[in-house]
DNA sequence: AGTATACCCATTGACGCCCATATAATCCCA
DNA sequence: TGGGATTATATGGGCGTCAATGGGTATACT
């Protein structure tokens, strides 16, 4: 599956290192593989990571808002002046630069949470505490969620 | 058009293996038919299971709200985090996440249980509990709800 | 030189793949 | 139509591979 899915807790060794989780690697596009594009959350104490590959669309995506608007000065500032690309080595791990460490609380452990097109990467306590609301939501908003699951029903089951 | 119908008891073997009913495994879509996607259900202490290709086309879905919304965010964190894709082995088997088992107080034994698109899995004395309510309540509705039935019919339930 | 990062190798445990067996279902032919 | 033979399904277990993790050493940058 080409998609962020799943969560994973890993740790982070003495050199400040943590494994990319193997299926979020496989979900990487083919031409790089080995990087990802690492920035904290506009909404959370999180951290969150993709390919380069999705910046480019949120770039494009970017630029079509008006050139002279606030909006599009403010995504252009705090998105492309705080991404930092990453390299990942060969056994599958990366550096957790020390200032997101701290923007998110982050310790000895990490969780990385699946987000479809992107993932996130929380301190493992955070996460469980975000899951639970996000849970709470999503069973509050049932009903806007069943248009999503089940929009018409599908015909092109055999 | 293939469905998940009837019910099946199996053993959870020492490794945490337990095998898709057989029928299960037909009513999956040709291309996928050695991956399934594992979720909590919303509603009951039970677990749910489905084809990958269900939960990509809820992806899409998902994918296609405007990036920077409260709803793509909500919904992501609750579906993409939440789901769990398993492989299923040459016998059919799958392995049942430990967090998932717990969710459901599964030990040894499962009940998987038709759902149609989808299917449950189930602690067995609480899948047998939640029949009994289930069938006690389609008998006070029945009226109301017996032009859905009737379509549908089921040759070899035991 | 000293610090940081990349590369290489090793260890451990989990998981996938393969083979085996028992029970149940189906078939086939006399 | 009965009963043995064949196949399918559920289940058990061995073993190799891979993922996560730890650590040593070379290379680079300042």
């Amino acid at each position: 599956m080409e998609l962020f899915v799943s969560q994973f807790v890993n740790k982070i060794d003495k050199k400040g290192r943590v494994s990319l989780p193997s299926i979020f690697r496989n979900a990487l596009p083919q031409n790089s593989k080995n990087e990802i594009i690492l920035y904290k959350s506009l909404k959370h104490n999180s951290i969150e990571g993709c390919s380069s590959d999705r910046i480019k669309d949120i770039a494009d995506r970017i630029n079509k808002l008006d050139i002279f608007s606030e909006d599009q000065d403010d995504f252009a500032t705090s998105i492309f002046s705080e991404i930092i690309p990453t390299n990942i080595d060969k056994e599958g791990r990366f550096l957790l630069p020390d200032y997101l460490k701290e923007h998110s609380n982050i310790s000895s452990e990490v969780t990385f949470v699946g987000q479809g097109h992107y993932f996130q990467i929380w301190e493992p306590k955070a996460a469980i505490e975000r899951q639970k609301k996000s849970r709470a939501r999503l069973i509050k908003k049932k009903k806007s969620l069943s248009s999503i699951i089940f929009p018409i029903h599908r015909s092109n089951e055999k």
